[in-house]
RNA sequence: GGGCUCGUAGUGAAGAGGCCUAUCACGCCUCCCUGUCACGGAGGAGAUCGCCGGUUCAAAUCCGGUCGGGCCCGCCA
């Protein structure tokens, strides 16, 4: 029977059975050290028999072997425990000469992400950049945990669509037997609609943008927490679900992952419960005394405001994380509410963590009339036949509602302290790259 | 879409008119090595310096073009 690596110690004096890759082969004379990979790790494995050693030459790293062997109890092994009197055998003999050397850390160089990406399937081999990925999961599963404790129903929404989008981002055309279709740049509309149904959704999925962007922060196979819920008494109790939120995830992840965030060199955790708020005007204001650059006029943050912010709340309240809200009608889409007290700004407000926008949070106009009028304002027809189901909604009924765009390889990006969303994704998609 | 940058063995880097018949590290191959864990030591193979053209007695190096990256801005998560 198959031992796992970190089960290896708990048979220290008796014969295990282990099967992995050949990740580090170490020939020192009458004594190799090799290290098998498996799921959860390494296992040192001590080789003396000239026998054995030489079923490893001419094998190359990657190689699939199963060890038979002692389990020996050995301070001076990485664990604490080895395996003796090793027996190889080659399960899949690997004899080509990988590109990249997986046992280093790979270069995360902007210049060099090119390589990191174009070897990827080995590079995932990589314990550090395994590690990555492994924070992903546990971010998304805290994210999951907290939004089913909350009463959130996850839901799947189409990403083939008729044409109609809610405006904003460019989209893929695809051709859909012959009909042209476009791939959803986000699933608005599906979400609210859900709302009607259930209250209080979710959606963890891709969205689509055909942005010619090129920058760090950019990819145009984007994951996307998305989540929408009914019957609020007010826009502060869409912020207050996804500071909570982040919160959890945050706080858990740095607990349950400290030691892989360590290693990662991430930066350390600087958060409370309560997010701090500033109002976009607060912002240009403050920003503005601080460097001199005027950003009054500026209908939105500009990215360098984005970074000043939250270095000044890291220093001054005590926080990665902060809220931006009230941004001005200009700057509004159709389906965002109007603040009602201040008709110049909107009821929407930004999650920034550590220098980056992470999540857009409006509260949605749920009001038929009043949609349809926006809708008309914004130069949008609402007898469009791709609005007719998301505006039937509506007309049925949709109680006050909120919630958010969640990105979610950015959280991970910041999260572990990478420099360019890329890194943070298995494959990533932008404008220049479809493969791997 | 605009601006700025960078392309040198499989990988990461040095070289910035002649010292280049291109240097180093890792990896690979051969040999030595009984406690390595970025093992160590000796030797070897591996690059028409992204591509095309130009300037020059001479180009990896300067200029123009082209192709491919990266960063920033715009837009957005």
């Amino acid at each position: 029977m198959r031992v796992l690596s970190s089960q290896v110690k708990d048979h220290v004096g008796q014969s295990v059975h282990i099967e992995g890759w050949l990740h580090k082969k170490r020939l020192l004379g009458g004594l190799t050290f090799i290290n098998v990979r498996d799921r959860q790790g390494l296992v040192q494995v001590v080789i003396q028999d000239k026998d054995e050693v030489e079923k490893l030459r001419g094998l190359q790293i990657g190689t699939v072997l199963a060890v038979d062997g002692t389990v020996k109890e050995e301070p001076r092994a990485p664990g604490g425990a080895e395996l003796h009197d090793a027996k190889l055998e080659v399960l899949v003999p690997v004899e080509a000469e990988p590109p990249i050397e997986i046992d280093k850390p790979l270069s995360h160089k902007p210049d060099n992400l090119d390589t990191l990406f174009d070897h990827r399937v080995l590079g995932l081999r990589n314990l550090q950049e395994q590690k990555v990925f492994k924070i992903r999961a546990g971010l998304l599963r805290f994210l999951r945990d907290f939004l089913t404790d909350h009463e959130f129903v996850e839901i799947n929404t189409p990403k083939i669509l008729a044409g109609a989008t809610e405006g904003g981002a460019e989209v893929f055309k695809v051709d859909y037997f012959g009909r042209e279709a476009v791939l959803a740049q986000s699933p608005q509309f599906y979400k609210q609609i859900m709302v009607g149904a259930y209250e209080r959704v979710f959606e963890i999925a891709p969205a689509y943008r055909a942005e010619l962007s090129a920058t760090s922060r950019h990819v145009s196979e984007v994951y996307m927490l998305d989540l929408e819920m009914g019957f609020i008494e007010g826009h502060e109790d869409v912020l207050d679900m996804v500071q909570d939120m982040t919160y959890f995830a945050l706080t858990n992840i740095y607990k349950e992952f400290a030691d892989e965030l360590k290693s990662l060199n991430a930066p350390e955790l600087v958060l409370k419960e309560k997010f701090p708020r500033y109002t976009v005007a607060e912002v240009h204001e403050m920003y503005t005394k601080a460097t001199g650059t005027d950003t009054t006029k500026e209908k939105d943050l500009i990215p360098d405001e984005e970074r000043w912010i939250c270095d000044h709340a890291k220093k001054n309240e005590g926080s990665d994380a902060v809220f931006v809200t009230h941004f001005p009608v200009e700057a509004m889409k159709f389906y965002h509410m109007v603040n009602p007290d201040d008709p110049t700004t909107v009821m929407w407000g930004d999650l920034l963590f550590r220098g980056l926008e992470i999540a857009t949070c409006p509260q949605r106009e749920h009001h038929y009339d009043k949609l349809v009028e926006q809708m008309k304002k914004a130069g949008i027809d609402p007898e469009h036949p791709g609005f007719k189901y998301y505006l039937q909604a509506f007309k049925h009924g949709l109680p006050a509602h909120g919630g958010c765009g969640f990105g979610v390889d950015r959280l991970v990006e910041k999260t572990v302290g990478l420099s360019n969303v890329k890194e943070a994704i298995l494959f990533p998609r932008d404008i220049n790259r479809l493969t791997p």
